[in-house]
DNA sequence: ACCTGTCAAGTCTGG
DNA sequence: CCAGACTTGACAGGT
């Protein structure tokens, strides 16, 4: 099996290199020259876009070829104060640069909306803003010129009390999606409310890859089956899609606080989940998700390379 | 240069 | 019906 791994959307190593550098919206209503406010958006989305090639050219030099960009590339751009407003033309070669570096280096990426994105949502509004946040998403991705490989890894959002019928208007929803945005989304097991298997039950039906977090299935277990028991289904899930399965890793970052992400991320648990399944995965994607960002990518990488049962492919790659 | 309260956004719980 | 928790990097305003 051979292991790729990747961290979120900014670089502890890299300074000041944020990628998500933002205008508050009461700064933004201050400024009297509508035109000029914009363009101070531009200009702040033109620096989170440098910053994230400042991220990816890091990450080439070490070795890492899995990467989730950052959800606040342009600030405000689904805000209503900038209603009608399209930066994306004006941001177009800078997008071209960091996809073509992506694809030049073949490196997986991918976005994750944050947690305002619910298409279980009973609220007309509240819909409507999620769809934008996806559409917006995508048109990113299609202006970095990457093909549906790079995704969109959302869950599947609240229950309202009625778990059934929320699930019900989650598939109407993905069903009634542009194809573009649906061709791109991927569903994650959350640490709440749907669990590993419920996640896979609605990824199998859409016909949705599956991204199973190995810390959520832990703090959310549901009936308590093992990830590697459900581990067939959800590696079946990617069987279409031209790219590995991937999922997500971090720990607890206390016994008090088990959802809360560590900074570094346990190796042991991880280490028994991937011997489960080496025999029938010949490649995974593993994204961290530590508070220490590259650095726990480079410790958890380094501590399993000194494992008998791995091999180190490159600083960032492993064989098991 | 550094500190602290605040920030666009949703959901859930508890009062 | 409303306040607070959840969670998080960065802003904004102050020293």
């Amino acid at each position: 099996m051979l292991i790729r791994f990747g961290y979120v959307a900014m670089s502890v190593h890299v300074a000041h290199a944020s990628p998500s550098k933002t205008m508050t919206a009461t700064q933004f209503a201050k400024i009297a020259d509508r035109e000029a406010a914009l363009g101070k958006l531009v200009r702040i989305a033109e620096e989170n876009l440098h910053n994230t090639l400042r991220l990816l050219r890091h990450n080439r030099a070490y070795d890492i070829h899995v990467f989730r960009f950052s959800s606040k590339l342009v600030p405000l751009v689904t805000h209503p104060l900038t209603e009608g407003w399209d930066p994306i033309p004006r941001l177009a070669e800078p997008f071209r640069e960091l996809g073509d570096y992506v694809i030049q280096h073949g490196m997986r990426t991918s976005f994750h909306p944050d947690h305002f994105t619910v298409l279980t949502t009973p609220r007309e509004e509240v819909l409507r803003t999620s769809l934008a946040d996806l559409a917006h998403q995508v048109r990113m991705l299609e202006a970095m010129g990457l093909d549906e490989r790079s995704k969109c890894n959302i869950h599947i959002g609240g229950t309202y009390g009625d778990k059934e019928s929320a699930l019900a208007r989650f598939h109407s929803r993905v069903n009634d999606l542009p194809a573009a945005v649906r061709r791109r989304l991927t569903l994650e097991n959350d640490d709440k409310t749907y669990t590993a298997e419920e996640t896979l039950q609605a990824a199998e039906e859409l016909g949705l890859p599956m991204v199973l977090d190995l810390h959520h299935h832990q703090v959310n277990p549901g009936s308590g089956v093992a990830a590697e028991e459900l581990w067939p289904r959800i590696r079946a899930t990617w069987k279409d899609t031209g790219i590995p399965p991937k999922i997500h890793v971090s720990s607890p970052k206390s016994e008090k606080d088990v959802r809360a992400h560590a900074d570094f991320v346990e190796p042991e648990p991880l280490a028994a989940f991937l011997g489960a399944i080496a025999a029938e995965t010949p490649r995974l994607d593993i994204m961290i998700e530590a508070k220490q960002k590259d650095e726990a990518l480079f410790r958890l990488v380094a501590d399993l390379a000194g494992r008998e049962e791995f091999r180190e492919v490159d600083g960032a790659t492993l064989e098991r």
